[in-house]
RNA sequence: GGGGAGAUACUCAAGCGGCCAACGAGGACAGACUGUAAAUCUGUUGGUUUCACCUUCGCAGGUUCGAAUCCUGCUCUCCCCA
């Protein structure tokens, strides 16, 4: 994998750069879709190809390792042959299932015990055989093992937490250089800051985290519950810290203003569940606001769902007819929601970018920002 | 014509003397959702001046301290036999 900055926004934190690797070239600002059980729920690989158009996508370690399970993915080669998607993959290590979860698992020192959420069986992951499970899936980026913990968290929770994080990175690596490649294209490793909502805490793990000297470095364990405020105030001790000649990835953030704001503050790359999950209940995000497709108000609206047409659907489709796909419980209406949405966050980073390169994205962001908040 | 069953809130449907403004489901309305256990989850759903009162269980009477629940009549619906 390659990085290279193309440019910094005078005003602000903002960065837009090139990422390279052997399924292509990522530019960022990026949002990355996410495919959590090999597919960006309700849509097409075609479409997501063709009408949102990313250069990267999530899978989820976990979810893969219990369904199809490795040997499948194995067997077809990867995950990117499997689902038949040729541009670049990251893989999340099962770390924020680690919360996500909580009630089925235990952690402890060698790894953690996983109750399957499908059948009740046992399964333990370790740094160790996370790492190995990735290789097999064989994204292109894939994730060290930690523990995303959850908001609030008692300091000396979070403290003994991160350090537990810090010591499996150290195992990841480990282990990863003596695991070799599975397929004919290289794989990057991304460490995992966390440290909760302690601006010591987060110092001190990007510290390490910067020590280690990966391709790249990812922020955890942020957009869990915590204020807005609180996420970007951790956001801005770790980017001061982390290496600027390396991309940034904050993980599972968010909502349109968060991307934004965290842009603004050095992050080079997002993925989140929010367009695809929201999208399929009903929320879109537009150009002119937020619409919950669901309500009456638009029952006999048949003003275009978005007029900016970022993607076709934006156009094509009405509101009511939308909100009517809904309301009789059509997945068509989740299908469109999720498109929309998906085109909306990839043409917003798309955006970010331009206005970093041309030098005027602190003031495009204010402008943004306020629109992009508002409830239609 | 004879015999039987039934009418409950937007719909379906419980309730069979007080704990009933009335279970439950659907629908409707609204909210939530941030490295996806999520096509999921939550709330509201007779009215109002809402820790209370008023009007509701086909219609009209009656019994009772008290009725959606018991009695009488009426109206309507469905089923069976002619």
């Amino acid at each position: 994998m390659h990085f290279k900055l193309d440019g910094t926004d005078p005003q602000s934190g903002a960065r837009a750069g090139t990422i390279t690797t052997d399924h292509g070239v990522i530019e960022t600002p990026i949002f990355m879709p996410v495919g959590t059980v090999g597919t960006v729920k309700g849509v097409h690989q075609r479409e997501l190809r063709e009408d949102i158009n990313p250069d990267i996508i999530l899978g989820n370690t976990y979810h893969l390792y219990l369904r199809p399970q490795t040997p499948v993915l194995e067997k077809a080669g990867g995950l990117h042959k499997f689902m038949n998607w040729d541009r670049n993959i990251l893989t999340d290590s099962g770390g924020y299932q680690v919360y996500s979860l909580s009630a089925n698992r235990k952690i402890k020192e060698e790894g953690v015990k996983f109750k399957s959420h499908i059948d009740g069986s046992y399964h333990v992951f370790t740094p160790e055989n996370v790492m190995e499970i990735q290789r097999i899936i064989g994204a292109d980026i894939i994730m060290a093992f930690d523990e995303c913990t959850p908001y609030p968290c008692e300091y000396n929770y979070a403290k003994r937490s991160m350090k537990m994080t810090h010591r499996w990175l150290d195992r990841c690596i480990k282990h990863l250089e003596k695991t070799p490649l599975k397929y004919d294209y290289g794989q990057t490793f991304f460490p995992i800051v966390q440290g909760s909502t302690y601006k010591d805490l987060r110092k001190q793990s990007a510290e390490y985290i910067a020590s280690v000297g990966a391709e790249g470095n990812a922020i955890g364990g942020l957009s869990v519950g915590e204020p807005a405020d609180e996420m970007y105030e951790m956001t801005a001790v770790v980017t001061e810290v982390l290496p600027k000649d390396k991309p940034r990835y904050l993980m599972g953030v968010g909502t349109p203003v968060n991307i934004l704001e965290n842009i603004a503050l050095g992050i080079d790359m997002f993925d989140c569940v929010m367009p695809t999950r929201n999208g399929r209940n009903g929320m879109l995000f537009t150009s002119e606001g937020i619409i919950n497709i669901k309500n009456k108000k638009w029952e006999a609206d048949l003003s275009v769902i978005d007029p900016q047409g970022i993607t076709w659907v934006d156009t094509e489709y009405n509101k009511a007819y939308l909100r009517h796909l809904f309301t009789v419980n059509e997945m068509l209406g989740r299908q469109i929601a999720t498109i929309h949405n998906l085109g909306f966050y990839l043409w917003l980073v798309r955006e970010a970018r331009k206005h970093i390169l041309v030098g005027d994205f602190a003031s495009w962001k204010n402008n943004m920002v306020k629109k992009l908040d508002q409830r239609l």
